[in-house]
Order: C-alpha cells, then sequence, then structure tokens
DNA sequence: CGGAATCCTGCTAGATACTG
DNA sequence: CAGTATCTAGCAGGATTCCG
C-alpha cells in the first residue's frame, strides 16, 4: 500500500512507518545490551548455558536465560539438550544468526574506532553542561 | 591493559572484559529503540525539531529531547539554536554521525532481509510454547 | 517553536531460592 | 548443570504543564 517510494539510496530507505515498527522491533532486540555479546560468544562455536554465562562476566543467569530464549525464538539460535545426567545444553548459532554476524561486526567495530572521540566528547559535554544549568548558580 | 590477543579474526575480536563494557555502553545507545530511527531522518539532512518529531511518529517530544542530547552528546549531531521569535533550531548530522550511517543501514538491511523469517520463526515458536506450558494443561 | 520540569507508571533486570 | 519462580528496586518513558 502507499508504493510512493520503493527503494532510493540507502538515506531514503527505512522511513515506511509500518515497516519502521516492525524494524525497530528487530533492532530493539539486536542492540540490546546482552544480545551483541551473547551472539559474539557463540559466534566462537556451540556452548554449553554456563559456558556462556562465565566467559560474558556481569550477566545474569536470568538474564542469559531470556536472551537465548529469545535468540532460539528468532531462529538465530539452536538449543540442543542431552537428557544425561547431569543435564547438558548446547546453543548454537543457526545459518541466519551467523548472517548476523558480519553487520554487529561492523557496528562493534565502528563503536571501537570511535570509542575515545566519543568518551572525550562526552566528557566535554558534560564538562559545559555543569557550568550552565539554565543560567544560574546559587 | 592485558594485551593478550589484540586483533585476530573478526571472530575473536570483542571479548576483552574491559573493552565489552565501553564497547556496549555505546552500543546500547545505538541500539536504543530512537537513536537509530532519529540518525536515519537526519539522515536526509538538517532538521528542525518538531520537523523531526513528525517524520518519526509515536517519538514522544521528551524521547525526543532525550535522544537528541545524547547524540549531540556523542558529538554525532551538532545543535543549532537562531534566537529568532519564534525560536528555530535545527540539528545536523556531524561527520562522526554520518560515518554511523553505514554501519546502521547494514544492521538495517540485514533485518529487511530477515523480517518474514523471523516473525514466522517467533510466530512457530510461541505456538509450541503454547502447547507445552511446563508439560501440562488445565 | 523548542524545550524544561514534574508526576506517575510499568516493565526491566538483579538477587535469591527452589527443582529436575 | 540448567533452568524456573518470586520479590523488589530502579529507571525508562508517557502525559501534562509551564517558560523563553
Amino acid at each position: 500500500m502507499i508504493p510512493t517510494h520503493t527503494s532510493d539510496t540507502a538515506r531514503q530507505q527505512a522511513h515506511d512507518p509500518m515497516e519502521c515498527r516492525a524494524l525497530s522491533d528487530i533492532l530493539v532486540r539486536i542492540g540490546d545490551k546482552w544480545t551483541i555479546l551473547v551472539v559474539g560468544t557463540l559466534g566462537d562455536g556451540a556452548m554449553r548455558f554456563n559456558e556462556i554465562k562465565r566467559s560474558i562476566n556481569g550477566i545474569s543467569q536470568r538474564m542469559l536465560t531470556l536472551t537465548l530464549r529469545g535468540l532460539v525464538r528468532d531462529g538465530l539460535a539452536t538449543r540442543k539438550q542431552y537428557p544425561t545426567i547431569p543435564p547438558k545444553v548446547e546453543y548454537t548459532l543457526t545459518a541466519r544468526g551467523l548472517s548476523l554476524l558480519p553487520p554487529i561486526v561492523a557496528l562493534t567495530d565502528w563503536a571501537r574506532q570511535h570509542l575515545l572521540e566519543i568518551k572525550a566528547s562526552r566528557a566535554l559535554f558534560d564538562l559545559e553542561a555543569e557550568s550552565n544549568p539554565t543560567t544560574e548558580a546559587p
């Protein structure tokens, strides 16, 4: 419906209100704090629950459970359960999950490259804001 | 410190605990629901506050204010205020902000390409989960 | 017009404890 | 080991109001 501009250059493509909804829905999940780290970790190959947990450092077991379930739900990872004692569960990225790695790497590379600049900008901004609390000082 | 592995392939690069902190700090901001949309919108050129607000549809004035301030703070956008009546404020992406567009486009392209598959996966997952509420039904 | 300030809410995510 | 369940604090974010 309303096929105004279907695809122009990179600049014009992400503005259709309906599509934006769905897209940001996905992007929110991906951009979430833990998802990126988990996907990056699973990029190394199949891993067990506590293995992932240990290598991420700071993630709670709850958040890891939810993050992994989200990945499985989106078809980005698979969960393989071995009915042994003690139980053993392995998570692996699917092909779709693997296809997500390059964009993620591009983004993290960008972040890495601009890390220092951004830190500096923030420090400067905060400094200036401190001197100007709406033009006044008690 | 601890320069264990500085950079190997794409697979091995995002795991240093210290760096991860800083990186995910940035990624969280970028991955935030509105930031991507605002950056994408500003990619078209300088825009006024309400202009952005109107073109994003669903964003509250508060969230737009905060998002824009975040972008300015990170040096990704500039705020230019014209002391006219009524006031006029224009936001523009900086060079650094522009450099963020390609990775973002890569990610949104990925999201767009896998939108339907993911929706299907979710539907299937939710359906199966509904039939198995911890192996029981009243 | 472009915000800032205030209030109020609901989800998020951490900590803890229990199960198969 | 790999979860689930429960409780709770905190803050994200919407609605509203006022100011320059």
